[in-house]
DNA sequence: CGACTATTTGAAGGGACTCAAGGCGTGTGG
DNA sequence: CCACACGCCTTGAGTCCCTTCAAATAGTCG
């Protein structure tokens, strides 16, 4: 199983605020600094040379981004809701790496993780039905969002979701609307969800 | 730009052969070994617990699939089409580990590598209209399978494609026969493929 | 040659997209 | 404090694309 890989970083670096719709680095700029996100959502985007705008994942409290693996970032980073961040100088990847020719699993895990955030949406987007997406969209997100008495503060612009779900704004208010009716989820606030029937959205998700 | 990493190995390990299904490394077996496509195309299978099936990524010669980032395999490897693969042990690795501390990039090219075959599904499920997702697919593969005169050698089964797309065989059938009726593409033979005009082929993909 | 699998084609049905309009929420400025 | 503007969410209607089911054909391997 992975595990967050903040215990990679003992010294606590001084988080920095951004704010909705900021952007973190642009795709295309060279690796210079990777970027772990404290408190927030952040998320990558795509963009094509015809103008193709995409959500290709989204990261969460512990997540890593931007890991130097290529030269340049192949995305842009962007924060979805106001966060805190800290951003990683080159220097500590170097000290990573040579860290790694002792413990060599930490970066592995670090890399690994970041991975894991894009493998996640193509699964998801390999779900026939629409309301099988939105469901395992829902059940991805609620182990990584933060909650309080098992309300999840689902502060996710529809717009986002759609992007990132391959799909029509108008088709995720819709998903909503009948997870709600199902008495599946309920969502108090906009930005609240509450998951009633984890059973039953799990069905859902794996296509019934 | 990222670069094949055959030149990671001087040494020319024996490849060994595989028949068109046959499996590599199964889902959740540990990451003792990985592998190295020479020739031919393998495929990544992720099994939900659901059962539902899914062809994640395509690998094709001088890809590298299974790289030890965690500790059990993601996903199954198997042998589209017959083909020519070398088996890496662990003791690689960890000389790759080692030499990385000298020289980082070697490491990071070969797991970026991998990562990047999986991202690609995931923008290519990102667009609307199968009709745009099948011309995408075609001008991946096109940079990827080896092509004589400028025919493809397109021996991919509709079954794994379909399951890459996210859709039908019926409908990849569909898709294929409407890019020969516009003149895109020419298929003489089931397994071989001719690009007659990559422009139009091009912006089809970029959705138009 | 025969069994089996993969591909092709047709028809019917439903789900998602698009366009359009109205409601809600937030933040800003008077 | 209120009014307004703006963006985001919501809902409806129509259309088209894709899926599903079914059947026929082509290809492959023994």
């Amino acid at each position: 199983m992975y595990h967050h890989p903040e215990a990679l970083f003992q010294d606590r670096m001084i988080a920095m605020p951004a704010r909705a719709g900021e952007t973190l680095f642009i795709q295309g700029d060279p690796c210079d600094e990777f970027i772990e996100i404290r408190r927030g959502v952040a998320r990558a985007v795509n963009h094509s040379r015809d103008g193709n705008r995409q959500v290709m994942a989204l990261f969460f409290p512990g997540d890593m981004l931007g890991l130097p693996l290529a030269r340049d970032h192949r995305y842009s980073a962007e924060a979805v809701n106001d966060l805190l961040y800290v951003r990683h100088s080159p220097s500590r990847w170097h000290t990573l790496l040579s860290r790694m020719c002792r413990e060599e699993n930490r970066l592995l895990d670090a890399v690994w993780g970041e991975e894991q955030s894009f493998l996640v949406r193509s699964l998801i987007l390999g779900r026939t039905g629409m309301l099988s997406r939105m469901a395992a969209f829902i059940l991805m997100t609620a182990g990584k969002l933060p909650q309080s008495d098992g309300v999840l503060q689902f502060a996710l612009p529809q717009t986002d979701i759609a992007s990132y779900l391959a799909t029509s704004p108008e088709t995720v208010c819709r998903s909503l609307r009948q997870l709600r009716e199902y008495r599946i989820i309920a969502m108090p606030r906009r930005d609240r969800l509450k998951i009633l029937a984890p059973d039953r959205l799990a069905i859902i998700a794996e296509g019934a």
